[in-house]
DNA sequence: TTCGCCTGTGTAACCGGTTACGCTGTGAAC
DNA sequence: GTTCACAGCGTAACCGGTTACACAGGCGAA
């Protein structure tokens, strides 16, 4: 592989030159420059970034720290995220913690180097444990996580309002006894949608300890939880999952037992995942535009990567909207209904 | 951020010696590597890696460039591959061509200095073009491209066959009229599929011109064929769509049309993507184990790095698996049903 | 005692770019 | 005819690591 002293050499010019001739600065002359160029074309000559970047202290590559890669939720994120970066001429580095905490010290300290900056999604970590890991002098923007103390930059999701919305409107629809399905014990999201359920249970049902059955936001939890809901004989006229890969294992485990949806008890899920309103009947949900969290963070690193201050801009909440549809009996069912 | 000098300052030692201790070299006693540890500790050292790749001529990255991020094809490559690279420690650096054979280019030229190697997907792009951009020097995977004339390695999903197969079971199943709805024109994927549809027509339907419709993966272009097959009354008693997205907008058309599936027309897809199996009644198509192509595309990629030399092992071809389900009668309709 | 070898450590070159600074030659201003 | 500013270009230091090579000291063998 030719370098810039190959294309130097070949163009009969000093390395300074061909360098300030490649990125185009002033100070050449017209001839010198094509004949830099020329070197170039014909040593198939292209800069090595991995050395550019050691000199000019910036990678033009951004780092993104998922907890997983798994499913459409984490495609949308990136996909948000390359968005914007691409807009930017920036690459995507990506890490993955792999769940476990060792993983995730390690993939960020992997970064040092490789990165201008940091697009961290840590949705189980405690805050003085991230605190501990991340480079203080490495810009970072922290994705649906509410950082609390920790005084970094975030989007997140309103997922307690979310929740509480959705929860109000299976109260409006008619349900009376509404049983959740958590998510994870430490995912801040679930904790978060669960504080919504109970609350609004409690201050629009008139309800103090609503049913609350456990889940991991996996599909079989939904299913597992349809059984204890029938099995357990719980009284319920709606059920609301945590999220709506739940949400479609619960449907499927409901339909084993004989019981209707929306019939006998009505459904909502959390995210809008794609495959929600391909079911028959279509899951009612909590629409969070996923990418846009993905480029709405990919923006604000951008932002300080510039330079720029952002006072209060820093924290943006997206606020999921609510989509009625067929397992809530809010509209007919979806067209992909035979 | 503290250097490796800083280090050596702290600990009392050389660069030489500090480098050494820290990564684990041998010729340094014990309480040296301690002193240096404790200054790596108390200053908070993390080794730069853009520096360490530079004279190491190794990066642990691979680039993954992809023709796009959109849809759980991609996450699900992506997944397969980040499996196999996590486990060897590698990071991976995402590139996006974003459609434009420009953008392809640049895509690869970005790559030079940031990775070890390259795992490319090109649906497509011209051979000839591609070889111009890759670098030959730089150990490069196609996936699901077959190189044909370029001699490279690559992981592909023998579309052909698995569309032969799919065509023989809906023949076999009792359908007559068998009409296809094919992919983008310039998409590899798509032809081959197209071929092995046509091909199987003749050989084992004995139809010599069966009928083929537009499409272009996507799934409103299914939801048009759906129209194009109604009311230009085309005689079909079978439809098998080139992927499964559009078979998704197929069924939606159809039922708007008032023709049940599979009562009135079976319909077959392609790939197996997780929605299949939760339709009602639930797509029969062709199993593809995405992030097999992922990470079996990265094993070999891995295997070239360590300077292995494949023979005939370097091209790798998938064959996907037929799935019988709900939409040809195959099996009872998916558990989600109400 | 002397030689040689082996171990632990330091010096400095190097990876491939960028860029501060210094040098040269030209034309304008005096 | 000097002086000066400035444009164009080259030299060399530098980014932050790795590592070839040199070197010092300790030890066993001759």
């Amino acid at each position: 592989m030719a370098t810039l002293r190959d294309v130097a050499r070949e163009a009969g010019v000093s390395v300074a030159t061909a360098s300030r001739a490649i990125n185009g600065l002033g100070n050449v002359t017209a001839p010198t420059k094509a004949a830099v160029m020329a070197a170039v074309k014909k040593l198939n000559f292209v800069p090595h970034s991995g050395a550019r970047s050691l000199t000019r202290r910036k990678t033009d590559t951004v780092g993104v720290i998922l907890p997983d890669l798994f499913g459409e939720f984490f495609s949308e994120i990136i996909r948000g995220i390359d968005l914007v970066a691409h807009e930017s001429g920036m690459h995507l580095l990506l890490g993955n913690m792999h769940g476990s905490t060792h993983e995730t010290a390690a993939a960020i300290a992997a970064m040092r180097g490789r990165v201008d900056g940091l697009l961290v999604m840590p949705p189980d970590l405690k805050p003085e444990l991230l605190s501990d890991y991340l480079d203080p002098t490495l810009p970072t923007v922290l994705l649906n996580y509410d950082a609390g103390s920790l005084d970094l930059p975030f989007v997140a999701v309103d997922n307690y309002r979310g929740a509480y919305a959705m929860t109000e409107a299976l109260l409006a629809g008619g349900a009376r006894q509404v049983v959740h399905i958590a998510g994870p014990k430490h995912n801040r999201d679930a904790r978060d949608r669960q504080r919504g359920f109970v609350d609004a249970m409690a201050q629009v049902g008139g309800v103090r300890n609503p049913a609350i059955l456990p889940g991991d936001f996996s599909e079989e939890s939904g299913v597992k939880a349809a059984r204890l809901l029938v099995e357990g004989q719980l009284p319920a006229d709606a059920v609301f999952a945590a999220n709506d890969q739940m949400a479609v294992g619960l449907i499927a485990g409901l339909a084993e037992s004989g019981k209707s949806v929306p019939g006998d008890i009505m459904v909502a899920g959390f995210d809008d995942i794609p495959l929600a309103r391909h079911l028959n009947p279509s899951l009612s949900t909590m629409q969070v535009h996923i990418d846009r969290l993905g480029s709405t963070a990919m923006m604000l690193l951008l932002r300080i990567l510039r330079g720029e201050t952002l006072g209060a801009a820093s924290a943006t909440i997206l606020t999921p909207a609510l989509v009625a549809r067929g397992t809530t009996g809010g509209v007919a069912a979806a067209r992909t209904s035979a």
